[in-house]
Formats: C-alpha cells, structure tokens, sequence
DNA sequence: GTGGCTGCAAATCATTTGCATATAC
DNA sequence: GTATATGCAAATGATTTGCAGCCAC
C-alpha cells in the first residue's frame, strides 16, 4: 500500500489518516465495481486482520461526509458504494447482478431548483440486462 | 371500503381478491404519500385486525409481481410504494422526511437499450429540500 | 376438494450502538 | 495528554421464512 499517497488524499479532506481509513480508499479506488461493506471488509481485512465491520462502517461514514465517495442504494437489500462522485447513471443488471456506470451525466444537477425544491443530490437507477448478458444469451 | 371495485381490479391482474388484497389497494390508491410497509399496516389493521405484517409484504410483492406498484428504495432504511407506476422522478426532502412526486417524465424509457444494455425499469431520486421547507424557513 | 393466501412466530442479515482500548497529533 | 478512531459484542429493525390453518374458486 502505497501510505503516502493514500494519507496525503485523506489530509485534503481534513480527515486523519488511519490504516483502516487508508486502506478501504486504496481498496474503493483500485476496485470500480461498486463493492458492499461486507465486500471492503472481506478484501481488506487481508491486509489488517484486526478490521472489523464496524470500523468498515465508520469508515465509511466518514468518507460520505466529505463527499469522498456516494453510496448508492440500487436495491434495498445492501448498499454498494463508488468512489466516483461525478454525477452519472448506474445500471443495475438482473442477469448477472453487476452494476455498471453508464457514462452519462444527469440531465438534473445539484444546484437547481426544480418546482420549487432544491436539489442537492441526484441518483438514477437503470435497471434491466446488461450488453454482455444480452450477448451470451437470449435472457428474458 | 368498495368491495366490487377492488376485487374487479385485482380479477383485471389475475390476483384473487383477498380482503387484505383489496385494503392494501385502497388505501394505496387513497394515499399518495409513498407509504412504507409499516405505515401500510398499521393504517389497514384498524380496518382488519388479523392483518399481520409478513401479510403486508405478501401483497406488496404481489403486486409488484403483476405491476400495479413500484418499490421505491430511496433511502435504504425502508422501501416506500407507490400506486402510480407511470415513470417520474421523486425527491426526497431531508427537512420534513417527505417523498414528493415531480411531474417530469423520465428523460430514458424502459424498453430503450442504452450502450448495449437493455432497460427494463428506471427511477431517479432527487434529494434536498423541499419547496415547502425552503419557504418555512432558511434551513441549509 | 384443492391450491393459493393468511397469520403467527422465529430467523435473517445489513447496519448501528455503547463502550473500553488504542492511536494520531 | 487529549481528542478521535478502532474493535468488540450486543442491539436494532426491516424484511423473510416455515408452516399450520383458512378461504376463494
């Protein structure tokens, strides 16, 4: 794990750097797939056997705070989280059960005001069967 | 509650009219607010005591299964359920906890293919505050 | 009559909480 | 040294499940 990097990124946000704190960014960062908590904790706590899921949690919290990642919540049963925090689409696939960005910006910004209210944050689910399922086979 | 109307609704679906079939169905249709499960069923069990709320859910799944709602996962705390199935946006305020519905069709349709990817379902979520609470007062 | 629905109680599981210990500054 | 973060165990709460009895057809 490359720490400078990681404690420099996390000092910009006035957040301090832990091993926890840096290893789930390094993780989130160089894993685009949308992971779980549970994913995160499984996968780091390879490299920090003492993480456990609380921290993974607090972790997380934090980073939301400072906008260093958005979780989405395509469905209800967990959330997945990104680390990219441009506005853009996600696709959710029923096939597969991957979760594609969609290179699309929102077509509502944060900033507008729309009917009145103000809008702050904006999340838009696509749901249906991914080009690659498509491909391999004829999915209803 | 109007027996004969409900129970020809759910023949229309092919769902057996049930007495906590057709309570559900009223009370979504005569509430537009996005209850959440619990909210259904307290309102229903004053109506019909034996209600429980695994029977809640049963209804609700069943009729999504044939369509007449559509789950709202907004905030992963708890779905809400909405009797208008014509694709618009929600929004969410973090003031007064209420989901409004913006009459704005979505600008993707499902049956589009997007990249490739085939869209069957659509729902954005926008978050902030609502016109009511921004004119209440300066909430930030 | 029979299949599907309801009602009950218990289970599940992601997420949260309280608190003692450890760590960053 | 102090404030903050971590780690642990237990709690929370929406949703699900298994199953016996009931109802619509």
């Amino acid at each position: 794990m490359d720490t400078k990097i990681y404690a420099a990124k996390l000092r910009n946000v006035k957040l301090i750097p832990t091993i926890p704190r840096m290893a789930v960014l390094e993780f989130l960062e160089k894993n685009r797939t949308h992971p779980t908590a549970g994913e995160i904790y499984s996968a780091v706590k390879d490299c920090t056997p003492s993480l456990t899921k609380a921290t993974v949690y607090n972790v997380l919290d934090a980073f939301k705070k400072v906008k260093t990642i958005q979780e989405l919540t395509i469905n209800r049963e967990v959330a997945r989280y990104d680390c990219n925090t441009d506005p853009h689409l996600h696709f959710f696939c029923r096939s597969c059960g991957n979760l594609h960005d969609i290179d699309l910006s929102c077509p509502i910004q944060p900033g507008e005001i729309l009917f009145g209210h103000r809008v702050e944050g904006v999340q838009i689910y696509l749901y249906g069967v991914c080009a690659q399922c498509n491909n391999q086979c004829n999915n209803k």
